[in-house]
DNA sequence: GTGCTTGCAAATGCTTTGCACAAAA
DNA sequence: TTTTGTGCAAAGCATTTGCAAGCAC
């Protein structure tokens, strides 16, 4: 885990290693909130200050990805290969659709001096009534 | 304005109109902050609560739409038929693409007992480095 | 008159920041 | 030793809520 951090230009501090292994352990989405419990299950040893500064800057390393899809809180995802996301409106459950299973065409043509950061798909479920 | 209110099932009160009539006007996406300073540009006359709950309840109603796309806050979209979004990260700029431009294939199959919802589908853009 | 609406201010919840202390380079 | 990281508590912001007064039907 300290080799991957180095390895992204991160400094392995204790802390960091500690949120990352839990990020990539879970192997699924989840919030801040979400991390600094794991991160804290026995004894209490990082911060809430720690895991947001943490989380920020594994995003911006390329490490892991936020997920927008909540209007009240961010989802951060381990995964930062191509995908899309099934979203449940109801429960909160987040899973991954591969990107090859999706085919998007006809994106189009992007405004002068602007290039591509990346497309966000997600699909919003709710309970069959 | 009023009609088009009651006919969604909306009580059309005098802030209420206002509001509608102020996310029409513009046609374009905005936060609830940009709704409640159009509403009252020269006299204060809707309360920060009522812009919130009025907003809510357009969404509830079907009249509006909101997008995420900003984890700090929510836009609000009075174009309600399928299309799309390019988000430009810089500066927030957020512009509709028609649905008819842009073909999805290969959604996954739903998971049992859920139905869609709706499919988003955000372009975010950056500056051409 | 009864029930929905409004508005104020207070509360909430997620996230960021200031600053002093500790650890890394 | 100079820079970088950590933690606490406080601050910040968008949004929601409790409650009393006002309007709709």
């Amino acid at each position: 885990m300290a080799q991957l951090l180095r390895r992204h230009g991160v400094t392995p501090t204790a802390q960091r290693t500690r949120i990352a292994a839990a990020m990539f352990a879970r192997g699924m989405h989840v919030s801040a909130e979400d991390v600094y419990a794991a991160v804290n299950q026995e004894t209490t040893s990082v911060s809430r200050a720690t895991v947001y500064n943490t989380l920020r800057l594994l995003v911006e390393k390329g490490l892991i990805n936020q997920v927008i899809v909540d209007p009240s809180k961010v989802f951060y995802d381990p995964n930062v290969s191509p995908h899309y996301h099934l979203y449940d409106i109801e429960t909160g459950e987040l899973t991954d659709v591969a990107a090859d299973q999706l085919e998007i065409r006809g994106l189009p043509d992007l405004p002068p001096g602007k290039e591509l950061d990346g497309v966000d798909v997600v699909v919003r479920l709710r309970r069959r009534v």
